[in-house]
DNA sequence: CCCGCTTTGACAGAACGGTGACAAAACATG
DNA sequence: CATGTTTTGTCACCGTTCTGTCAAAGCGGG
């Protein structure tokens, strides 16, 4: 989603150059970043990145295609970021159709910048809540990968049901990784995060731990599948590895 | 969240015996289960399981009660099922009220039962796909243009589905040309902002990775579309290129 | 003091990035 | 159209940086 510290992005998609503008300048001022594309052929340039949106904020009258079918290839596409529709018109049939096509919420030309803000705010808030719980759905005491078995409640770890020694900082370290799978993380971020810079170790003692899981878990050390490095960059964990 | 074959449970709020039995019997009649509460006090029964529910119809008028307190309540105490607000009051305040204390949609009386059926169906496809994207990965960085596809966060790449090994700095450029699509953008401004002018390199650095991009990516290499030289200006990052 | 775990330093091998040379292409000029 | 000039494509080489690995030095608890 978004890294902590960075700027939450949004996607304004309206032809109506003042309104545009005002609604940018405004966003902006309420710490949102804000792109803004005026036809839907020039929002595609901005939808290569599927995910980096918090929300996208689409008016339906758009001079190239309707904001209807836009939302609805949106969706077809696999983009699931929420959709706020903008519209003069507001029946009912025309707010179900939104609906139907995959938009999330409906403002009605004249609006008010506040209930736009209360409106964007309500769905990242959801969106946060759905990914909190998910996290803590999958975050449970036991792991698995290949011919591993792992329990962290009681410190207990096999292979091929052989049971493993591992010492303390071997299992934070793996249950650091095992909550953040197929993630690069860097040598810093592990040391912040597992070791808690208890006197700063520095960043060979990372290697060192990274090699100890190996030699636990890996069938040939020496070609890792699980605990891969990426040069430059840190490990990654990838409990799936690729052609298995 | 709801097991296969079960059907989706909603809990109605709403004190007009007319109203709730009348909404209880229609979105029966659409596949639901349907639990009905009068008071703010009686709803309290029906969610001491905080989750059996995939949606709220929650009436902002109830005798003991005000809907948006009852709301703000439930969200305090952790329950994060969406929540509808129906209600008689139509004022921009009123509508960013509800949204504040986290009811996610807003339904004014009198309104047709088709659009309300539209907006819980929203919600509750929205929670299927916030719950999917989670189980995939905490939806990533990402990129796509053609036929590749590349994940910033787990460093992996591929074309037509093929794995394509990159190094730090080839995403590292790659992700500005994703953040900056269809612009010319100089060596200069790439040295700056990719190396970062480590022992500042010379524009043929910049050439040398750009072949490598192309070599990786472009269908041709030698008839690029995606990344094209722009003489005497440096180089621009196509991904919708014309024709397609 | 002993023992197990953690951290550090050293070294080697491998991967990567930067460079310059030359070829090819684009452009300018007459 | 021919020619010279500038810019970009392409390649292979080499120094640098990064990681794997081991052994020895710290550290702390019993």
């Amino acid at each position: 989603m978004t890294a902590p510290g960075e700027r939450t992005r949004l996607l304004v998609i309206e032809d109506e150059t003042h309104l545009a503008t005002g609604l940018k300048l405004n966003l902006e001022l309420e710490g949102f970043e804000v792109d803004v594309a005026a036809t839907a052929r020039q929002s595609a340039q901005f939808l290569v990145r599927p995910h980096v949106y918090g929300a996208i904020v689409l008016d339906v009258m758009l001079p190239d295609l309707d904001g209807f079918e836009l939302c609805a290839k949106l969706r077809a596409s696999g983009n699931y970021t929420p959709v706020i529709m903008l519209t003069a018109r507001n029946s009912p049939h025309d707010r179900v159709r939104g609906l139907e096509v995959g938009a999330d919420d409906y403002v009605v030309k004249p609006f008010e910048l506040g209930e736009l803000l209360a409106r964007i705010r309500s769905l990242l808030r959801r969106r946060q809540w759905e990914s909190d719980a998910a996290a803590r759905d999958t975050s449970s005491a036991t792991l698995q990968f290949g011919a591993a078995r792992i329990d962290f409640d009681s410190h207990e770890a096999s292979v091929d049901g052989e049971p493993v020694q591992l010492t303390q900082l071997e299992f934070a370290l793996l249950r650091y990784f095992a909550d953040h799978p197929d993630r690069v993380l860097s040598r810093e971020e592990l040391l912040e995060n597992v070791w808690q810079l208890r006197n700063y170790p520095n960043t060979r003692t990372v290697d060192n731990f990274v090699l100890r899981l190996r030699k636990h878990f890996e069938p040939d050390a020496s070609r890792p599948v699980h605990f891969l490095s990426i040069r430059g960059s840190g490990y990654k964990f990838s409990p799936l590895p690729r052609s298995s």
